[in-house]
DNA sequence: ATATGCACCTGTGTGC
DNA sequence: TGCACACAGGTGCATA
């Protein structure tokens, strides 16, 4: 579910509550694929003391003093919450970290999330090596030299590409369309220099954006402390289908575009 | 090499 | 109230 802003603000809040502290114990509540050789896994991790909590793209990384840690990916519904030691376990909890004074909860309703080990630096490496740019550290230009190939990819479908720019996701993809007053529908090769670079910006835009506000909650994302993102309220035309544009008062359209609801404003943009 | 469709899961909202 | 169906913030695969 959640895309940039919403990771980076569980990364920020994970990363505050646990620095130097140590894991004591673990909690296994379920075995599957979304907590690969599950014990094994427990084992790898208590006793460990986390030394900073990063992200790459959509994920977060847990490192630990000595090298190793274990990168969590939430997909649609993956959540860590941060809970008192006396917290009673609900639906959907999969993993429950434990610390001297709190605990971290790993749940997720449907299942798509996954936390996996890793040994050391360079088993990590090998896990990130498919990503594209970092959108809020990488500059404007380096973002839009990414969206000059394939020629024929339609602009939704290369946004959402995390091997040509990480981290962007279907909310973010629809909005930065939006402010650029780009059809999604747009191919690359009928971009022109200046409309790259204005899409760059834009993506860094509605990403710092939604970041300062702690992400965008339109269903169900929620931070670690369970609070809903405040970014909802300024969606220009996700989830507004059918809304009036709030720029020119146009009926939001919604179409499906690779293979996602894809919304913009047909008066806007071009 | 791209697009499409589906698969992975569960929950929720809508319309009949 | 029940039921059937569409849809959901992400990716990865098989197929066209």
């Amino acid at each position: 579910m959640p895309e940039l802003p919403e990771v980076e603000t569980v990364r920020r809040q994970l990363h505050a509550a646990l620095q130097g502290q140590t894991i004591q114990a673990v909690d296994l509540y379920l075995t599957g694929r979304e907590v690969p050789a599950g014990p094994l896994f427990v084992a790898g991790v208590v006793g460990k003391t986390v030394e900073s909590i990063d992200r790459r793209a959509k994920l977060l990384i847990w490192r630990f003093k000595g090298g190793s840690g274990f990168i969590g990916h939430l997909k649609m519904t993956g959540k860590f919450l941060l809970v008192p030691l006396d917290y009673t376990p609900a639906k959907h909890d999969r993993l429950k970290f434990i610390t001297k004074s709190s605990a971290v909860i790993w749940n997720d309703v449907r299942k798509f999330g996954y936390v996996k080990a890793f040994a050391n630096t360079t088993e990590l490496e090998s896990l990130l090596t498919s990503y594209g740019p970092e959108p809020l550290i990488s500059s404007a230009e380096q973002l839009a030299a990414c969206l000059l190939t394939p020629k024929t990819r339609l602009l939704k479908a290369a946004l959402l590409d995390q091997t040509v720019i990480a981290g962007i996701g279907n909310i973010y993809a629809d909005e930065a369309c939006f402010l650029s007053g780009l059809r999604p529908t747009r191919r690359l090769s009928t971009l022109t220099a200046a409309q790259r670079l204005t899409i760059a910006n834009k993506i860094k835009n509605v990403l710092s954006a939604s970041l300062a506000l702690n992400g965008t909650t339109s269903n169900n994302y929620l931070d670690v402390n369970g609070e809903r993102g405040g970014f909802v309220n300024f969606l220009q035309v996700y989830g507004r289908a059918g809304e009036p544009c709030r720029t020119c008062s146009t009926p939001i359209k919604k179409i499906t575009l690779a293979g996602r609801g894809t919304h913009y404003c047909p008066q806007c943009q071009k």
